[in-house]
DNA sequence: GGTATCACG
DNA sequence: ACGTACGTGATACCC
């Protein structure tokens, strides 16, 4: 297989795994003071957290295990069901004698998913604080293309080791025991191996850091801050009208129902509109509609575009069907499952934001996804209506306006495109006025809107198919605009071969700040495979720069309100845009210094532009 | 658990 | 001749 995306790329020869670990399990208070005692003595320590299944706002403590030197850890059961209380020790009786090692501004807190571990300490009073290093961010920044970064997965890879594994000592499935239910010995040997290998890991990866200052950097002054806002804005969570969302659900139902009986009608039979398979034997079989595109495993494809040629050659049921799509998505994705997804302690919604997940160095958010909530529809972008302040308070929502562009700008030094975003024109139609040889004030909407498609098209690593499917002409015309965008802007040509060439030598692309993004298939035989690197390769430096940008404005932000005087709390972000929740007496400020905030988080050739609202709810601060 | 589809930047 | 715009996550269906 040519698939070599997991491989390591760095040289270092790993620490190999030595053997078993030597573990205690602490269940007597003595025996816990001369384990604290030890800590007092140590710089760091490698801590590992074992809860209740729950997520992470209603997870609970039921054990601990902590490593100071190699090949040695403790075990310190809290929480086990089956245990005698002479087992185990309470939670509080733990976490009063730990907690002023917690806290700590000395000592060093290395762990695997800290922010896993913040929640878990919020629950018991307890603040994660001073110097923290984290594998898992530590394995993302070393290679963000690996597509596992779960503390097995690179024990095994780094460490040349398998260790224990969680279905070793719980079973899997739907019997699978949770960690209260485990024997303390079992729980303790897995903990305590757990915790070595994060102490081993810690040391390699510590290692590998220092051999690239950008990466270093990286790590250590964006991804290791990011983490305590990622954590902050969970625990904050965001207010949902949940009463709202409900009665958008209702509205969606009746007219679901209204074109399911249409289309039945037109099909003359029952069936089911969600099941591609069904659709297609009505549409291509009962119907005998043209097949316009076939899904990679051979069968008709029903996909929207197909649907809107289809409906375009004037066939009716094919624009039901889009509108049942539509509304079916909004429903079953958003309207009726956010409110089930309400926290009944806090009674907000606390997303989960992943961190080590994106290639490109942008965050995920899952549990729910609040990153992809509707907004290019008008019946979408109602849902964000449900996005609410809570009573005095208002919603502020600050997006970078064009940022990729802008870091396209900067990075090509192309002197027509600094300019245009130098004189605050309207890129779009600055370049269409270039591509299409007309006055800007000549350009007409097709125009702009074809020019508009050309720069996402150099974002993205355009191909002239992409650019000639996504506006609807033909490739070669297609291939002439992009000829034209060339000459007008040879900057961006040469920047474009430039970093191609980069990817090729190197093997990897970087952002303004370092950050790499490994390209292993850049030299693969296999053509589409390769162009496809080649694509991410144009990508990546882009959209991770503007990754960078706005983690590192999310740790301005975090650092500078506390003592601002706002009551003020950041409640999301959706990859260019931050979303706040303010006093609404402070609105207005909060929104000119925010916008200030972020566009100070990184110094460009041309400005950041930030375009702040401010609302009641979400959409209304748009 | 894989596939098709579709929501966002 | 082939297959192609970049990056994600959630859903329903269906084996």
């Amino acid at each position: 297989s040519e698939d070599a995306s997991d491989s390591n790329e760095l040289a270092a020869e790993p620490e190999l795994y030595q053997g078993p670990v030597d573990y205690q399990t602490i269940t007597d208070e003595s025996q816990l003071q001369t384990w604290i005692a030890v800590i007092n003595q140590a710089d760091r320590v490698a801590i590992r957290v074992e809860t209740t299944a729950a997520g992470y706002m209603d997870a609970e403590l039921v054990g601990l295990a902590i490593s100071i030197e190699l090949g040695a850890a403790v075990y310190i059961p809290m929480a086990h069901e089956a245990a005698e209380s002479s087992q185990q020790l309470t939670r509080d009786l733990v976490l009063d004698a730990l907690k002023p090692h917690l806290e700590s501004n000395r000592l060093v807190k290395i762990g695997h998913d800290l922010k896993q571990l913040m929640h878990l300490l919020a629950k018991y009073d307890i603040r994660l604080l001073g110097p923290q290093q984290d594998i898992q961010l530590a394995s993302y920044v070393l290679n963000s293309v690996a597509s596992k970064h779960d503390l097995n997965s690179l024990t095994l890879k780094y460490l040349g080791e398998s260790s224990i594994s969680y279905e070793d000592i719980a079973g899997k499935g739907v019997k699978q025991l949770s960690f209260e239910q485990l024997e303390i010995a079992k729980a303790a040997e897995y903990a305590a191996q757990a915790v070595d290998m994060t102490l081993r890991l810690q040391g390699y990866f510590s290692a590998m850091l220092q051999q690239t200052d950008d990466l270093n950097t990286v790590y250590s002054k964006i991804e290791i801050p990011a983490q305590r806002v990622l954590w902050q804005m969970e625990q904050q969570g965001a207010l949902i009208d949940s009463d709202l969302l409900l009665q958008q659900s209702h509205d969606l139902e009746q007219r679901l129902q209204q074109l399911e009986r249409q289309s039945h009608d037109i099909a003359g039979q029952v069936f089911n509109l969600g099941s591609p398979k069904q659709l297609g034997d009505i549409l291509f079989n009962q119907l005998e509609l043209p097949v316009i595109k076939k899904t990679p495993k051979g069968a008709p494809s029903t996909a929207e575009e197909v649907l809107q040629e289809l409906a375009q050659q004037g066939y009716e049921l094919p624009q039901l069907l889009m509108e049942h799509r539509g509304l079916a998505k909004l429903k079953s994705t958003y309207t009726d499952k956010l409110p089930l997804m309400v926290n009944s302690r806090t009674q907000r919604i606390h997303t989960s934001y992943h961190q080590a997940v994106a290639a490109t160095g942008r965050l995920s958010s899952s549990d729910p996804n609040l990153q992809n909530i509707p907004i290019r529809s008008d019946e979408g972008r109602k849902i964000r209506q449900a996005f609410i302040a809570p009573a005095g308070y208002r919603l502020v929502a600050a997006d970078y306006s064009q940022i990729e562009l802008r870091i396209m700008a900067h990075l090509s030094d192309d002197p027509g495109l600094l300019k245009a975003f130098a004189d605050d024109r309207d890129v779009h139609r600055a370049t269409a006025a270039e591509v299409f040889q007309v006055a800007e004030a000549e350009v007409s909407d097709n125009q702009r809107r074809s020019a508009k498609a050309i720069n996402f098209g150099l974002i993205y690593g355009m191909s002239a198919f992409g650019l000639a499917k996504q506006i609807g002409v033909g490739r070669g015309e297609a291939q002439e605009y992009v000829n034209r965008y060339f000459e007008r802007y040879p900057g961006v040509k040469e920047y474009m071969e430039r970093t191609r060439e980069q990817a090729k030598e190197q093997g990897y692309v970087e952002t303004l700040f370092g950050r790499r993004l490994y390209l292993p298939e850049i030299r693969s035989r296999n053509v589409p495979r390769r162009q496809h690197a080649e694509r991410t390769a144009i990508n990546a430096p882009m959209q991770g720069t503007a990754a960078d940008i706005i983690k590192k404005a999310m740790i301005r932000v975090q650092d500078w309100l506390p003592g601002s005087g706002f009551d003020a709390q950041l409640l999301m972000q959706v990859h260019d845009e931050l979303i706040v929740q303010v006093r609404e007496d402070q609105a207005q400020a909060l929104a000119l210094e925010l916008t200030t905030q972020m566009q100070c988080a990184a110094a460009l050739k041309v400005p950041l532009v930030v375009d702040a609202g401010i609302g009641q709810h979400w959409h209304d601060a748009h």
